[in-house]
DNA sequence: TTCTTCATGTAATTAGTTACATGATTGA
DNA sequence: TCAATCATGTAACTAATTACATGAAGAA
């Protein structure tokens, strides 16, 4: 069965799983995808609206379209058939973690520029970790005291969100590292004596340990 | 001074910043993109022959063509404009790191697909985690034992490198540490009970510590 | 001489973002 | 009754990927 435009791609599974949990209007789905999903899969709200169309075009879920005064209002819900190729797609293996990192890259390119630069390059990298860490202590705390949203999901919902805890925390402790390192810098980064003890740990190991 | 079409964005400026540190044509570029570069800005190679021919329409490269045989090969080369360029950039906050992460997006499902797809999943990005952590062992050996390339810029190197393995270890942790949570649970996902004790050290933080 | 891999690019297509537009609701 | 914000979407545009194409160099 070929199909000619509007294929499925890991953006609508995506966006099926959402209604898998339950149905839908657009608007609540784009709220809550900047709230958990977004955070593994981000991608623009207006997304979140051509996406369910395909779905549909599909067969994967239903729209049910009702009127909030003048303005069309639209729900989507998941159909059998959806549950079915969401399984499928469970099965199979998908992709590793990719990384897209603005603040790094320019501290990969550091030397070029001033070591005042870098510095504040680093700073903006802690505060986006301890912003990320306020996020995640106010998450766990809410299921913690069982008041998060779906408590019947938290089962998978510990896991995935203790990965994202874990990566700020990551980046978090990495800047707090660098920003001591950095502070040692002569005045032109060029000059800098490379911290080659800061890898001697890692070239110990033994591959596939 | 507007510019019609071909603005500059973040890939353009990764690029430039390659061509600072000297010449390349474009296919070494590609190359050399896949293993340090493209960990923190991840591009497709078709993009790597677009954006030098931006930057010499902004005046930040010059493209000197050659011929070997019958075919061209054009090596790019950064002008001063292209390096004070480079600097204002270095100069500006840029974004926070951005993940895309097709295999958790599984694990954040798991409870509508089966627990051996789960156990599988985890086991997927555990095979990542340790086939990147031998990639980093093997870049932190060539540094520590002075074989690295470009030595020059060992002070930078050492701070993204640093990042990178940081990145894969703290994936195998959680990948080790989740293949044992879902070793637990049932059959059916969705009975697993949720392991909130693995939320409470980060409940009992204090936010911006 | 033929095959394979390295080297060099272009074209077509798709995915994704930004900007815009506007009705409904609520509270001052 | 006005302003602000919530809710709902579309259209235009840009970025990025996939697929294709082919010459050069070296190995068998």
């Amino acid at each position: 069965m070929s199909r000619r435009e509007g294929d499925l791609n890991t953006t609508s599974f995506a966006m099926l799983g959402m209604l898998a949990i339950q149905p839908w209007t657009t608007y609540e789905l784009a709220k809550q995808v900047g709230r958990g999903l977004g955070r593994l899969w981000p991608r623009a709200r207006s997304n979140l609206f051509n996406e369910p169309k395909k779905l549909v075009a599909h067969g994967l879920a239903v729209a049910t379209d009702s009127q909030v005064g003048k303005r069309p209002s639209t729900v989507y819900t998941i159909t059998e058939k959806g549950l079915c190729a969401l399984g499928d797609w469970l099965a199979t293996p998908g992709e590793g973690p990719v990384l897209e990192f603005e603040q790094m890259l320019k501290i990969f390119y550091a030397d070029y520029g001033t070591k005042a630069d870098a510095v504040a390059g680093v700073q903006n990298i802690r505060d986006w970790a301890a912003e990320r860490n306020s996020e995640g202590i106010a998450i766990a705390r809410s299921y913690v005291d069982g008041t998060g949203p779906f408590p019947e999901r938290a089962a998978v919902l510990v896991l995935t969100g203790r990965f994202l805890v874990d990566f700020a925390d990551m980046v978090g402790r990495w800047a707090d590292w660098a920003a001591t390192v950095i502070e040692e810098w002569p005045d032109n980064p060029r000059d800098a004596v490379p911290r080659l003890d800061a890898l001697e740990d890692i070239a110990r190991r033994l591959p596939g340990d």
